[in-house]
DNA sequence: TTCCAGGAACGAG
DNA sequence: CTCGTTCCTGGA
């Protein structure tokens, strides 16, 4: 992908970019630490770095950063190789929830973050809501990671490493409002910290033995395995299903009551490589809409 | 006060 | 294998 950049003075600055939305990337379900400012920019850390997104007309601001950073970490980071119009024609050919899908999140893209800071993400994440899953996330990361720096105003944290999670007791993480998963963070600590899977090696698995592998540490599932394949090891084509997934999918595809396992395949099978993609946009769709709420979505 | 949402573990069949 | 129950927290 080719794109008009350039440096100003600590930021990059990238002209006419395209499917590159922020509410749309960081708010359909894939990462947690994230702020909106007031101006409707975005802060978030992550790399042991802090950086503000924020979109001017055409442009994608981001600072502070270089150009050599931004081509070292940042353009793998928001997968700025990737042709994302090409996804959603594809996606949206013979399919009309796609069409509309791709077209109400038409800046959605899929970051390729930290497979450990991933896992246990999401292992917080199972049975709660996102504004909870990002307090305890930052909690953790106030606790047990080392400072970064502050932007405007506010402090920064690292993502604790497992070696400093590994060394807590579960009623030390449950302060952090973990509830009963404060054990399967301890555990996985343990799993990363001495070996036992190694994380950073799993990406190079096929698809399926990935998954597998992770199925393997405490308090992940099927949904938690896929969306660590999703966001941090490059396998597009897992799709997670949560209960906003399942909805729109029972909506739109399939027979209400479905097992997850059928629909699982289904989605398999209607979406094959591009699998992953489809259950962003359909994510995002569902949750603007509303749909499954109270049995029917509205507007569209 | 009670009820509910939200995934995985666990035990029973 | 599939099914039903339980786990924890915060908001309605």
């Amino acid at each position: 992908m080719k794109y008009n950049i350039q440096q100003v003075k600590d930021a990059v600055v990238i002209k006419d970019v395209q499917d590159f939305e922020l509410p749309h990337i960081f708010e359909c379900g894939q990462c947690f630490r994230w702020w909106r400012e007031d101006d409707g920019s975005y802060t978030m850390t992550a790399k042991g770095k802090v950086i503000n997104l924020c979109r001017r007309e055409n442009s994608l601001i981001i600072h502070p950063t270089t150009l050599e950073e931004f081509h070292q970490v940042w353009y793998s980071y928001f997968d700025m190789g990737r042709d994302y119009g090409t996804i959603k024609k594809v996606l949206s050919e013979n399919d009309p929830v796609m069409e509309k899908a791709t077209a109400f999140g038409h800046g959605i893209r899929i970051l390729r973050q930290d497979p450990w800071e991933t896992l246990i993400s999401f292992i917080i994440s199972s049975n709660r809501g996102i504004s909870m899953i990002q307090k305890s996330i930052e909690d953790l990361s106030l606790r047990y990671g080392t400072y970064i720096g502050e932007y405007r105003g506010r402090k920064y944290y690292d993502f604790p490493k497992p070696q400093a999670l590994l060394n807590q007791t579960v009623e030390a993480i449950r302060l952090s409002k973990t509830g009963y998963r404060a054990k399967y963070i301890v555990d996985a600590a343990a799993v990363a910290a001495e070996n036992q899977i190694e994380l950073y090696q799993v990406h190079n698995l096929s698809t399926e033995n990935a998954r597998k592998t992770l199925l393997r540490i405490s308090g992940v599932g099927p949904k938690v395995a896929d969306c660590i394949l999703l966001f941090s090891m490059d396998k597009q084509d897992a799709f997670p299903i949560d209960t906003w997934v399942k909805r729109v999918m029972e909506f739109f595809y399939v027979p209400q009551g479905i097992p997850l396992n059928q629909l699982q395949d289904y989605a398999g099978k209607r979406f094959g490589a591009y699998a992953g993609f489809a259950q962003q946009y359909l994510f995002y769709y569902a949750r603007e809409l509303g749909i499954g709420k109270g049995g029917q979505g509205r507007n569209f």
